[in-house]
RNA sequence: GGACGGGUGGGUGAGUGGCUAAAACCAGCAGACUGUAAAUCUGCCGCUCCUUGCGGGCUACGAAGGUUCGAAUCCUUCCCCGUCCA
């Protein structure tokens, strides 16, 4: 409980890049890792999936310039990503980068993993498909309401949290609850375990709104210009896209309908835009209160900001080598 | 030219005398979120004033008049739109 007072063995730099989706995170990063000795780490929950290339934004090859990128294409539709899941993959990829000396760069659009790795988790039970199906049988026979009374029951304090109607977070309180056989308040209450031997320096990209939703809007008719259809086409015949979570992800479920004739591709494409100007928002909304970021006005791969940007990480660097100073907090 | 139907807040669209600044949904804005997070959920959403209150004022349901204590809702005329008949 207390490690927090002893002076962490020396905290080696890693660079975080925070921004809304199509804010031009990986061209900075790109430009970043070419200039500093790194390599690219995604914290992305949908880039982790193979098969889903256009519609989640991978980089490609040409853009890659070279340089490695990590956490992109490590899981199979049928596996399930997780928070945790995610932590655990990249402090071994973090590992592997401090052994061979290369900067951790990551590219942070899912705020919730990064968290997770940054703070970790409170030592809590992870899902449970079986007991999640009762849960949602149970609340479809029962009248509104059902899940939160169950919580109540278990944990008050959590139950007054949670929204009634937010369904996906009452199970999964429940779920800890049941699993745990102890209250998830009480659980998170005794702490996460943080990140040790790092020292993140946050770069966050917060491009104009109207800009931002102009390129978000292009940048979903490229996509679909560049064989997004025909992208969900092959996820749908191989059975990819119905074992995945995908239907989740924007634009697939739109396409997917497209596919089934429920939806032409106008309508698809306007639907695509304004999902992804609405994620978009939640992310600035997570990142808003980010704390300890250096906050760029403008896109990743303006040439006047990325140099703004390697600035900033080269005095940070350069401080941070100097050792632990006193006045870290 | 005639017969119907219709014109409501950014959009769709309820409302047919007071409980209506006007349902609902969408869009938009703000926010929450410790293992589904590109997910899920919450609040606000005509303008304005302040002593921020189930508060006050103003404007608003195509336009102008009228009826009424009171009208988005009834009447008259006019202007648009749609369908049908000529």
């Amino acid at each position: 409980m207390n490690h927090s007072l002893q002076r962490p063995p020396a905290a080696d730099p890693l660079i975080a890049i925070l921004g809304p989706t199509a804010s031009g995170k990986s061209m900075l990063a790109v430009f970043l890792a070419q200039r500093l000795g790194g390599e690219v780490i995604a914290c992305d929950s949908t880039q982790l999936y193979r098969g889903f290339d256009i519609g989640t934004a991978k980089p490609s090859e040409r853009e890659r310039a070279g340089i490695p990128h990590h956490l992109i294409d490590v899981l199979d539709p049928p596996e399930a990503a997780t928070a945790g899941g995610y932590r655990d993959m990249a402090i071994r990829v973090l590992e592997d980068l401090r052994r061979r000396r290369k900067l951790p760069i990551f590219t942070v659009g899912t705020g919730l993993y990064f968290r997770a790795l940054l703070d970790g988790l409170a030592d809590v039970p992870q899902r449970s498909e079986e007991l999640r199906a009762r849960l949602r049988q149970s609340a479809s026979e029962h009248e509104p309401g059902h899940l939160r009374r169950i919580l109540r029951r278990l944990d008050p304090e959590a139950a007054e949290k949670i929204a009634a109607a937010d369904e996906q977070k009452l199970i999964r309180a429940i779920e800890v609850c049941l699993l745990a056989r102890r209250p998830i308040s009480e659980l998170h209450r005794s702490g996460r375990r943080a990140l040790e031997g790092w020292h993140a320096i946050k770069i966050a990209l917060q491009p104009e709104r109207d800009k931002l939703y102009q390129r978000i809007h292009q940048r979903a008719g490229k996509m679909l210009d560049g064989g997004w259809l025909e992208e969900v086409g092959r996820l749908v015949a191989s059975g990819a896209l119905e074992e995945s979570k995908a239907l989740d992800f924007i634009g697939y479920r739109e396409l997917h309908r497209v596919l089934d004739g429920e939806m032409d591709i106008e309508q698809a494409r306007m639907a695509i835009q304004q999902a992804t100007r609405r994620y978009a928002k939640r992310q600035m909304t997570w990142f808003r209160r980010e704390t300890g970021v250096h906050r760029f006005a403008g896109f990743g791969d303006d040439a006047a900001l990325q140099n703004d940007v390697l600035q900033v990480v080269e005095r940070e660097l350069a401080d941070a080598a100097r050792g632990p100073e006193e006045g870290s907090v």
